[in-house]
DNA sequence: TATTAAATTTAGACAAGCCTAAATTTTTTG
DNA sequence: CAAAAAATTTAGGCTTGTCTAAATTTAATA
């Protein structure tokens, strides 16, 4: 098995070749393992040994499939946790993030199996990501962004690009939750932001780098 | 915050410190560390210099007040983890030690206060074992052990002193479950094994062995 | 009580993960 | 396309927690 900080760098390899495909550059994951460059490339070293990775040298990395297997694991007992802690325990979907980062590196194939049992095998997290099943595969799931949707279409709020603690807080205050059914009444032609209406009587004006980053279906 | 083992090591000199009471020696640590008096000696240094034992060389040690307070925070955690997975994800209460073992390192008070209200605020773990209190005191519950019963008294088994797999197991075969009204018929006088009546049918004999690691009340 | 045995501590080393500073490779730009 | 800038890797070190071997202290025994 592998060790709690070789989790860590797979679930970001990971994350990181999905957002912007092609190869992972070290200073990407200094950035998001809060490291340095001369660190990473020590551990993408290793990484490489154990053929979890594809590593040439200043030409950044990619998973193998073993590696990819791997970090889709770390991340499905990160977002089953956080069905866990939002469902059964009550926290915002803006407060699991943290502590499901240290759930998901405990190791056992029969806490994550009845726990996903207990949950009622989700599909989704708090924050609408797929969770990736048992064999490690990651579901593929087509969602607009809000900011394509055109002016009279009613949509379902199904999940969000940014996952900032503020931002996640700001959908809150807006009433912006999963789930929830919006109707695009207006797009400003000044600067992109677009007037919702939530139910019959409640509207409101949601600004483009909120609907950008709030997918729907 | 301590480190993961540093939580270790109060938490097995608080276990060790009630078991056989006065001070704690190295070797006695270093066997339920499975490492080496050397490594525990470097440790115990270590966790002098934070105030959290009283350590004086070749004398064995014993918890400051603070460092009992953490230890029984870490307890607290671990006997927490153990109901939910007991009573939530239906493990057996032979299965959940090592799992707790890892849980109990999450480090988060939202989270054990939360999980606390989740699980009904128990005040014992799956063996019976009392949960310390969010201030960091250890319950004092008074129970006998079952071997020292006599004959035609009637008890509820309460908790065991003994928390091998092997022998939690040899209970559930035998149905001496926690909560299980006994009524001891007859005590050998040869091997002091004991006969109890679970119920108006059923009947076994137990070996003092087990009686002895049986608490009841 | 002197001496052996057991327990404990110290000394010196090692692996994992991190760091800074220096060297190297790739990319950008004048 | 050569020089400067940026990105990356290497070299050498540090910390935590572990180890073995050797030294020291305490306990047991003849």
């Amino acid at each position: 098995m592998h060790s709690f900080t070789e989790e860590n760098y797979l679930k970001i390899i990971y994350a990181l070749s999905t957002r912007q495909n092609g190869e992972v550059t070290t200073n990407a994951l200094a950035e998001m393992t809060a490291t340095k460059a001369a660190s990473v490339s020590d551990m993408l070293r290793k990484l490489a040994d154990k053929q979890l990775i594809h590593y040439r040298k200043y030409q950044g990395v990619r998973l193998t499939e073993e590696g990819e297997r791997q970090a889709l694991r770390v991340i499905r007992r990160h977002r089953l946790w956080e069905v866990f802690l939002v469902e059964k325990l009550g926290f915002g979907w803006d407060q699991v993030h943290d502590i499901a980062e240290e759930l998901e590196h405990i190791r056992s194939e029969e806490l994550v199996s009845r726990l996903d049992i207990f949950l009622g095998s989700p599909k989704v997290d708090p924050h609408g990501d797929p969770i990736p099943t048992p064999a490690g595969t990651m579901p593929q799931i087509e969602y607009r962004k809000l900011s394509d949707v055109g002016v009279g279409e009613e949509v379902t709020i199904m999940g969000v690009l940014e996952h900032s603690p503020e931002f996640l807080q700001h959908l809150d205050r807006s009433g912006l939750t999963l789930g929830c059914a919006v109707k695009v009444s207006e797009i400003s032609s000044f600067d992109k932001s677009v007037q919702v209406h939530l139910s019959a009587e409640k509207s409101l004006f949601v600004s483009c780098e909120v609907t950008r980053n709030l997918l729907v279906n």
